[in-house]
DNA sequence: GTGAAAGCGCTAACAG
DNA sequence: CTGTTAGCGCTTTCAC
C-alpha cells in the first residue's frame, strides 16, 4: 500500500502538503493540488486510520457493548447507530458480553481510549464501576437506553419513558374493557423493566383497580421466557383476559403459550408487548405494543457521544468527570395496535 | 492514559524491556519482570492499539461486510465470528452495506488492510472487482456462505452444500407423501438461491416428478416476500399440498400467508424452509426447515482469513494473488423436522 | 504557498 | 538479560 510520503515524492512535494490536500488545510495551491490529487489517484493512495490516529491522538471507532447480538432488539439498534456513525466516518466495533461482566470489562480495558474513543452502551449487564473507570481515562461512555428518565444514572445517558410505555399499554388493555390483566415482567423484580411495570400499575389504580393484586410473574426477557411465564399465569389464572408483557419478546411467547393452550388470541386473550420490535408485525396474529423510538435513541446516543468525545478533549487527556452527566430524553413511546389485542371477552 | 514509556521510567528500564514483558518476548530477568509489572499495574497502563498497529504493520479488527445486520439471519452469524475473533485477540467492526456496491467500496477502501486487517463477506452485494481489488492490497477477503462447493469463486470462501440442503428439504416433503409441491425462490432466477432450488429438482427427479415444472416463484429473500410469493402461488394452484422454501425467513413469511387464507398448516399445507434460523423454532408452528451449520462456517471463515493474514506477510506487502483461493466447505446441512410439515392431506 | 522537523506510542533489530 | 536506535505513516507547528 502505498504511502503519503510515496504521494509527496510522486506529486514533487512534500508530505505536509499532501496532507493538507487531504485534510483542505493550510491553503495549498491550486497546481499543486492537482498534482498531489493526480498523484493520489495513480498510486491508490488511501491513508492509514491507525497512523493517523496515533498522529491525531484519537481512533476512529465507537464501541457497541451489548450482552448479545444474537438478540432481535440490538440488531435493529446497531443498525441505527451504524448508519449514523458512517455519517460521522466512524465504524463500529460490536462487543458482546454475554451478560458476563468480566468480558466487559476485558472489551473496555482493551479498546475503550485506544482503539475505540467512546463506549455506547446497551444492556450488556456491565459494572458501573468499570464504566466510570472508562471515562476517567479519556473515554466517554454513553447508556442508549436508560429506562427512567426522572431518575437520571451518574453517566450521560439516553432516555425513554418507559414507565410512560407500560401505562399506555395497560390503558389500551383497560380500554377495551379489559379488568383481570395478568403481567409478565422481562426482568428481575426492580430490575431493568420495573419502570415499565410501575406504569401498569400507575394506570390500573387511576381505573380504580390494584394494579399490584394483580398476578404477576418475572422471568427472562426471551421468548422461551415469556412462553413460561404465560403458561404458568394462565394456569394459575384461568380467567385472566388479557396479558400485559414489558417487552415484545416475552410477549410473543406468551402468544406461543396460548396458541398451545388452545387459546385464542385476541378473543380469548389479549396480548400487549413493548418496543415494537420487526418480529412484532411479522407475527400471526400481529402484535400490539407499545413502540419506542428505537432509531431516534440510536441517533441521539451517537450524537451526544460525539459531542462528549469533542469537548472532553483528546483522548489522553483524562476526562475533567466534574461536568454534570448529560440525559437526553427520546420523543414518547406510543401505542401500535395490531391483532393481538381485542375487546374483553367478559365484557 | 499511561504510555509504555511512563511505566518504563517507572520501573525504571527502557521501552523495549517493558514491550518485551508485555509480550513475554527477549528474556527478561524475573525481578525486573515483576517490576515492570508492578508499574504497569500502578499506572493503570494499556497499550495504546493504534500504536502498536503502526508498529506492527498489522491491524488489530477484521471487518465483516453485511448488507444489513439487522436481517434476521446475520446476527447469529456476527455473533458467532466475534467469538471466535475474541478468543484470537481480534475486534470485529460490522460493515452494512444496505445491498449498495458503492457503499461496499467506501468501506472497503476506507478501512481495509489500514484499520482492518482482513475481511468477511455475507451476502453483501459487493462487486468481485473490488474484492480483488482489496485482496491485491494485501487485505484478505473470505466469502463466508458460499452456496455451489462444486463451483469455487475466484477468492478464497466458506462453501456450503446448500444444493444438498435444496435436496433434503424436497426429500423431506417427499417422504411425507407430497407431489404437488410450489417452490419459493429467495433470490433472483438463477440468483444466489439457485443451487437450493436444483437440489429441489434433483430431488423431485429422483422421485420421478418433473421439478422444473412445478410452480415456482421468485422473490425478495424477507418474510414479506415469502408472504407474498405464496399467496399467489396458493391462489394461483390451490391443488399444491406443501410449500419448498429457499429460506427461513420466506417459509415463516409463507406459513403466515397459510394462516391468513385460513389453510392449516400442517394438515392443508406443509411448509420447509432452509437455514435454522433462531426464529424456525419459535414460530408457531414450529418451522421445519434444513438446518445449516452457521457456527461453523463462522468458526472457518474465521480460522481460513487469520490463515490467509498469516501467510499473506503484512498488510503491506502486496498479496501475490497467485495463490489458488482456497474452499472450506462446511459439514452437510441435515434436516430438522418440526411442526410446519405433515403427511400430504390427500395422499 | 511550501518545506523541514519533531513526535504520537509502540516494536524490532542489534549491541552490549 | 537489558539498552540503543530506528522507524511504522501521519499530523502539526513553525520557518522560509
Amino acid at each position: 500500500m502505498p504511502t503519503l510520503n510515496e504521494v509527496a515524492v510522486r506529486a514533487g512535494v512534500t508530505p505536509a502538503t499532501v496532507s493538507n490536500v487531504l485534510r483542505n488545510k493550510g491553503r495549498v495551491g491550486e497546481a499543486t493540488r492537482q498534482r498531489v490529487l493526480e498523484a493520489i489517484a495513480e498510486l491508490g493512495y488511501r491513508p492509514h486510520l491507525p497512523a493517523r490516529a496515533l498522529a491525531e491522538g484519537r481512533a476512529p471507532t465507537i464501541a457497541l457493548m451489548v450482552s448479545s447480538i444474537a438478540n432481535p432488539f440490538y440488531p435493529e439498534f446497531a443498525l441505527a447507530v451504524e448508519n449514523a456513525l458512517q455519517r460521522k466516518g466512524r465504524f463500529l466495533i460490536i462487543c458482546n458480553t454475554a451478560g458476563d461482566p468480566q468480558t466487559g470489562r476485558a472489551y473496555l480495558d482493551q479498546i475503550a481510549g485506544t482503539l475505540s474513543e467512546g463506549v455506547l452502551v446497551m444492556n450488556a449487564n456491565l459494572d458501573f464501576e468499570d464504566l466510570r473507570m472508562t471515562e476517567l481515562r479519556g473515554a466517554p461512555v454513553v447508556l442508549c437506553m436508560w429506562e427512567r428518565p426522572a431518575d437520571p444514572p451518574g453517566l450521560p445517558c439516553v432516555a425513554v419513558d418507559f414507565r410512560l410505555a407500560g401505562e399506555l399499554a395497560a390503558q389500551h388493555l383497560l380500554s377495551l374493557g379489559h379488568r383481570r390483566i395478568g403481567a409478565i415482567v422481562g426482568s428481575k423484580v426492580y430490575g431493568i423493566h420495573a419502570a415499565r411495570y410501575d406504569g401498569f400499575i400507575d394506570a390500573m389504580r387511576a381505573a380504580g383497580l390494584d394494579g399490584a393484586a394483580s398476578p404477576v410473574l418475572y422471568t427472562p426477557d426471551t421468548t422461551q421466557g415469556g412462553y413460561a411465564a404465560a403458561r404458568e399465569l394462565l394456569k394459575a389464572h384461568p380467567d385472566l383476559t388479557a396479558l400485559f408483557t414489558t417487552n415484545d419478546l416475552p410477549a410473543l411467547g406468551a402468544m406461543q403459550a396460548a396458541a398451545d393452550l388452545g387459546l385464542d388470541v385476541p378473543n380469548r386473550l389479549s396480548v400487549i408487548g413493548i418496543t415494537d420490535i420487526q418480529l412484532a408485525r411479522e407475527s400471526r396474529p400481529a402484535l400490539t405494543t407499545v413502540a419506542v423510538p428505537t432509531v431516534e435513541a440510536a441517533e441521539l446516543a451517537v450524537e451526544l457521544l460525539l459531542e462528549l468525545i469533542e469537548t472532553s478533549g483528546t483522548t489522553r487527556t483524562a476526562n475533567a468527570g466534574a461536568r454534570v452527566s448529560r440525559v437526553c430524553v427520546t420523543s414518547s413511546p406510543y401505542l401500535v395496535a395490531r391483532a393481538s389485542t381485542g375487546p374483553a371477552h367478559d365484557a
